[in-house]
DNA sequence: GGATTAACCTAACAGCGTTCGATTCGGAGG
DNA sequence: CCTCCGAATCGAACGCTGTTAGGTTAATCC
């Protein structure tokens, strides 16, 4: 076979077709061959629209990335920013833990992650932080919530119940605990977004009496 | 060459050279058969003494995790407790960043660290905090030290001078925010882990008027 | 219509983690 | 002391990986 009369490839069906392959087998599950396998074709026909695998990730993750919102720095309201970013960043992630590393350890790439990030730092601004702090409290945020992302209480837990049945035969408790495992990630996050908020406010309050 | 007369590799040895690939080329520049020669000896030798590569980075991972300290908690001060287990968490990963994907992404391994959580809990539970928000704050601040390593400010920012140097050629700020990247991470962390704490002691006063 | 470009193919390369079987040494048991 | 067993090392191989080279054909542009 050569040149196909309508193309059997495209960049958002590859894509589409990665991002599957990654939930349904993890990140170590997609290689370039079972990609192109599913998709009905040799793997180097992906090189005819992609350059690396890794260029694929990239594209992956910011796709992934777009649902992030921003707006709520719009109002003013720097907590109200905060905390709809901070909530609609993790539950992109959460939509897709296996490509979290990938997003995590990698820079914050192109042009719709610059944006959100002066977003965030331009609205911290305009609610009245000095600029230093705008940055600081931006990465603090990502902190937590890239932290809250790859460090799952509910991922760390599900090896290690086979260790507490072998150890503790009676112990139920930690069986419920990685039931529970994600609604305690959840519960943990909001927490902590909640107290780090209710922190911040005083060291605003200190900033307005300097 | 078969069996020799003392043996060329030893589990410290290999840990200890792996470890320092690791550090030198980063976690993908870790491969058995560079390690091995590293080593002066043949790939296949290493698994006389590790099951897998896998087995070989937790090791390494427990290892680097030896550091973190929870004798704090011991005092009765949770606020003393936390403080010093965040930050002799994060000394650890960050003395060796490019290990930190295995041990975010990995369970709570082994005896070790069953131990540390272990005693963070007790030491909320002792201070006064009921069961639950004891794991949810163990499970925080987790998230922020992971997050704060993995994350790092100064790791996204590298990449990105360039991108701005290409695009505003007279900025020289972004330069020096790379250059400071270091120094605004370690802060950013420490704003964070105060807030958090400042935001947890007034949960604390609102539990004990219940 | 001729040249170029784009999208696919097959085949191959180097490197990966890991396993197999052979070899040789150290130490334990009789 | 001899024998046997297990431990440590090797060379060679297996199946996998990302990627490249070069060939073939279809679409597109002048």
């Amino acid at each position: 076979m050569a040149r196909p009369k309508t193309p059997l490839l495209s960049v958002p069906a590859i894509r589409a077709a990665a991002l599957a392959l990654i939930d349904r087998d993890g990140l170590e599950g997609l290689s370039m061959r079972k990609l192109a396998q599913e998709l009905d074709v040799q793997a180097a026909s992906l090189y005819s629209h992609y350059r690396t695998k890794e260029d694929l990730l990239t594209d992956i993750a910011n796709e992934t990335m777009a649902d992030v919102d921003v707006s709520g720095f719009a109002t003013g309201d720097w907590r109200h920013g905060i905390t709809t970013w901070a909530r609609s960043y993790r539950a992109a992630l959460a939509a897709h833990p296996n490509l979290v590393p990938v997003i995590a350890a990698g820079p914050g790439r192109r042009e719709a992650a610059l944006r959100r990030a002066d977003a965030v730092h331009g609205g911290l601004v305009a609610a009245g932080w000095p600029p230093r702090h705008a940055t600081m409290i931006g990465a603090s945020t990502k902190y937590l919530v890239v932290g809250a992302a790859i460090h799952s209480f509910a991922r760390g837990f599900d090896a290690d119940v086979q260790v507490y049945r072998d150890r503790y035969p009676n112990l139920s408790q930690a069986h419920r605990l990685a039931e529970h495992a994600a609604e305690i990630d959840g519960d943990s996050f909001e927490l902590a977004l909640a107290a780090f908020l209710d922190g911040l406010d005083h060291v605003f309050k200190d900033l307005g009496e300097h």
